[in-house]
DNA sequence: GAAAACTCTATTAAATTAGTAGGGTAATAA
DNA sequence: TTATTACCCTACTAATTTAATAGAGTTTTC
């Protein structure tokens, strides 16, 4: 399952790719128009802040705003950020690589041996979809 | 993340397809070769004979065995049995369907689009793969 | 008739999720 | 300088899921 942590990010930042300037949003008006807890959004723009995917000014007229194209942001590289591992098993994943204690042998093991499959094609998926093609 | 119900029903499957006969073997065996713990492993298998993918015989030279042979069993059909939805998000899925609620319209839901092409990559590598194909 | 094996119910411990609540600080624009 | 808004921090919680564990009970077959 996709977490709401995720979906809310994906949500604010479809919502900040959409406009038609490059002014701040503040949180308040992102949190109302996409039906997201402040709270909760707060702290997930702050780690898209800070994880450099977010620009953010303080102050009057202040709020987030995306620091490059939504065509040079790729879906691999939020969904790492938001959700975490791509794989859905620790032994197949390239970024958050470990070992399964109960399995003798990765090579012949066949749980492995789908899920492998398994991320490629989200891979895939994630590497072939930028900001700009999640906005209708 | 994979459940462990999952990866171990997999793995139990796996197991029995790559019997040389048709004979029932016991849950201990299974759960001792690959290091799963007896009393899950018991009622994972209770509910892959319940939808149909084991069979089973009590009582001395008692155990589970595959009713179809490996290549007549998809994994599309495992991994709804044991893992539930594919989709990552109920408005995607085929089989357990649910309106987002915070969401206002689905067609035009950012996150809606990129789960799709994920579902559907998913499937592909689910349909594509029985059981026969991930025993090495 | 007893061993072997499946079946069922109930309980639990740990972890995660998705928040809520509330405090305060810092920067900016008018 | 004052209002606005982001930033930062702690603590708490309710619900859910997971991954078992425990133990009793039933059925079959040798």
């Amino acid at each position: 399952m996709l977490s709401k942590k995720t979906k809310y990010g994906l949500k604010a930042l479809a919502y900040l790719a959409s406009q038609k300037d490059k002014k701040p949003v503040q949180i308040s008006e992102i949190a109302e128009k996409e039906n997201i807890s402040q709270k909760f959004l707060e702290s997930i723009l702050l780690s898209l802040r800070k994880t450099g995917f977010l620009g953010s000014k303080k102050g009057k007229g202040g709020g987030y705003y995306l620091l490059k194209t939504p065509e040079e942001i790729s879906m691999i590289d939020v969904m790492r950020v938001l959700e975490g591992p791509i794989s859905m098993v620790p032994c197949v994943s390239l970024n958050f690589y470990e070992r399964c204690e109960d399995c003798p042998d990765e090579q012949t093991c066949s749980v492995h041996m789908l899920m492998l499959q398994v991320r490629d094609s989200a891979l895939e998926v994630y590497r072939n979809n930028t900001l700009r093609d999640i906005i209708s």
